[in-house]
RNA sequence: GGAGGGGUUCCCGAGUGGCUAAAGGGAACAGACUGUAAAUCUGUCGGCGACGCCUUCGGAGGUUCGAAUCCUCCCCCCUCCA
């Protein structure tokens, strides 16, 4: 059995804010004592089922209390979603359906199971308890709290002196997802930094409801594969936990080496003291910068994987873009024959790899495309439409066409 | 309710009657270099079997030989006053 001290060196490695950490230490020691598990909380937005990297920060947060016998409360904040969220920012949500809720939910069970343990998680709905609320409670819920104690945050602060609007309802979102800890009794909540206001919000509350508050920890957000902004579906930049092992491996290993020791902070299950020596042995020359990439992608790779896909993404990776080889997973594509000859543009978006001729006359005209491993040089290069071809653009689309 | 500002190609942002598929920047893509890193250089960046044709500048009409640019109506966004 670990110590109370070990235990919370786990727990609060990677953390931005902790508060705090006696208050951890004594809800520690008390489950410990009395055998009774630790309700952690964290909440996620219903609309985007598909997890990607930045949202395993969290999770493998959740799953280190998991590891130690404790409760994941998995909020679904249902809810908000089920209104929209007309919030400037962010473009404007439509609202979801009770039937898109509950697909998402179930994706989002797919998903996150890859980490953590069925058993010991529990999936929540917001709108379980906030749907019984009548307007009564909700303006009680909101008398609670004073427009200054919510300008407190940041982002309403910035935008109120900046003259930007600030819509009344979004003050309301921290004071329901506050709400959320008081109806789960939560011990714990975890939440990225962006967070930070409305996981304080459920300590405020807990104590308006005569509860012990809640223990506060935040994540930092990962930056996407750009390494400028978060990781978002929405902009593209990001590696999803759903895809193939040869994608993850990729992706990771085409991120900048600044971002790679980012990532290696933030997602790898190394120590903060191994992590330093890799930093060391490469920068001192020991080791190749690459070298260091490829123990990463293997280790982020080997977690949805497994071990054995991620050596072999590995090779395969080798394969293609240091020897030049053909990747293990070309797309066959089965096409049936107008003529005796086609035009190459044309044969090229037929199977997906341009978006028009007029891409495919551009590629060609910048030396990326080639057939059977032959450069075509002319944008009119007609080939002949038996047996099978293997279609190259760039460096990265592969496709072998047979004619039938 | 009143006053003012604005909606341009993925994003930012020029353009106020023809020379504008629309400057410039960013992103992206391709090529060279490399470690599918960074940086740099070069090219491309609405569609089309393509030295031409077609569709774009919030929406719908109109003026004109000709409109992103002028007129009318409408929609949306923002700021200030009340």
């Amino acid at each position: 059995m670990m110590t109370i001290d070990e235990q919370i060196a786990i727990l609060v490695r990677g953390a931005v804010d902790v508060i705090s950490e006696e208050g951890l230490a004594e809800k520690l020691k008390r489950s410990a004592a009395t055998g009774i598990p630790l309700k952690i909380k964290a909440g996620f937005d219903p609309t985007a089922p598909d997890l990607h990297l930045g949202h395993t920060v969290l999770i493998q947060k959740l799953k280190h209390f998991q590891d130690l016998g404790h409760d994941i409360k998995f909020l679904i904040g249902d809810f908000t979603g089920m209104i929209g969220d007309p919030t400037g920012k962010s473009e404007t949500r439509k609202p979801l359906t009770v039937e898109d809720v509950k697909r998402n939910a179930e994706t989002y069970k797919e998903q996150i199971f890859k980490i953590l343990d069925p058993e010991k998680t529990e999936v929540v709905f917001n709108s379980h308890w906030l749907e019984k609320m009548t307007s009564f409670d909700f303006i009680k819920l909101a008398s609670q709290l004073t427009v200054a104690r919510m300008l407190e945050r940041e982002d309403f602060k910035e935008r109120f002196e900046n003259n930007r609007p600030i819509s009344i309802h979004e003050f309301l979102y921290p004071l329901i997802q506050g709400y959320d800890s008081v109806a789960l009794h939560a011990d714990v909540e975890l939440g990225g930094t962006d967070q930070l206001f409305n996981v304080l919000m459920g300590r405020t509350l807990q104590k308006v409801w005569g509860q012990e508050p809640q223990t506060v920890l935040t994540m930092p957000l990962l930056e996407g594969l750009d390494g400028i902004n978060k990781m978002s579906k929405s902009l593209g930049n990001y590696i999803g936990i759903t895809e193939s092992a040869n994608d993850i491996y990729g992706k990771i290993l085409s991120v900048s080496d600044a971002l790679m020791f980012r990532y290696y902070e933030l997602l790898s299950d190394l120590s903060a003291a191994e992590i330093e020596s890799l930093a060391t042995e490469m920068t001192e020359g020991r080791m190749h910068p690459k070298a260091v990439k490829q123990q990463l992608a293997r280790e982020i790779t080997g977690r949805f994987h497994g071990t054995d896909a991620a050596s072999a993404a590995e090779e395969n990776f080798d394969n293609v873009f240091r020897n030049h080889d053909l990747p293990d997973d070309i797309q066959e594509i089965k096409y049936p024959v107008e003529g005796p000859m086609i035009w190459l543009p044309k044969l090229l978006v037929e199977v997906d790899l341009v978006k028009g001729t007029g891409e495919a006359r551009r590629m060609i005209s910048q030396n990326a495309v080639t057939v059977d491993g032959e450069k075509v040089t002319d944008q009119d290069y007609e080939l002949k439409t038996v047996g099978q071809v293997l279609l190259k653009v760039g460096k990265r689309r592969f496709c072998r066409v047979s004619f039938t």
